[in-house]
DNA sequence: TTCTATCATCGTAATATTACAATAAGAAAG
DNA sequence: CTTTCTTATTGTAATATTACGATGATAGAA
């Protein structure tokens, strides 16, 4: 139904789940590298670096900031952009969690 | 609309946007759990764990196989599932170089 | 104020995702 | 062969995503 049974799931997965959404799209990751990429805050040209127009770049924009990813601060006639430390750095251990917990197949049957 | 420019982005980019798509559904992160619980393959009851029909739960292993995360031998009557080792090691560490490459914002704007 | 630059939002169209029941496909049991 | 068990696939409906042009909103320049 291109619905989610949200209440089905547990906490964890829920928001494991969502930040791995805000990067399921390239256009997004992109955006995520360029970010990544200065130390310092970026304002606007993000949209001069990527393929795609104004109004869906600044959807993507969009997501990533409701999923926590990024801030974007107003600055005069522009928007700063940066990565969302906290949120990053929960992001990132929720994913190092899982990843991490895999250990070899102990069965010959793969 | 629903379809995304492909080749206007980065390889790198596209594959671990696929990787994240993977883990961008409750319920395939819950799969995945399941599969990481047990050192050995699982075979079928998957099924039972989640609160999804047994056509949906076909559709998201699916899914994780598209994408390469897991692997499902069959084994007579049933099936065999288990974490695919090398694009589960692939998947972690572009998702590690990723999130490592974060360093806080030096300006003073966010 | 008026113009311009920058970014967000709206409207719309095409495509994708999610979910389930029903059905199919395959292997083992009887 | 027929039945049964297990998983995959098909069909369908509801909702979500992706993309872009057009339009709004706001801040600074002229």
């Amino acid at each position: 139904m291109g619905i989610t049974k949200t209440e089905a799931f547990k906490a964890a997965d829920l928001t494991l789940a969502a930040y791995a959404k805000a990067l399921a799209h390239p256009a997004r990751v992109a955006i995520l590298r360029i970010l990544l990429e200065r130390s310092s805050c970026i304002c606007g040209d993000i949209v001069d670096e990527l393929p795609l127009s104004q109004s869906t770049v600044s959807q993507h924009l969009k997501e990533l900031k409701e999923a926590g990813l990024i801030k974007g601060d107003i600055d005069g006639k522009k928007v700063c952009y940066c990565i969302d430390e906290n949120a990053w750095k929960h992001a990132q251990l929720l994913m190092q969690k899982m990843f991490a917990s895999y250990t070899s197949c102990g069965t010959s049957c793969c």
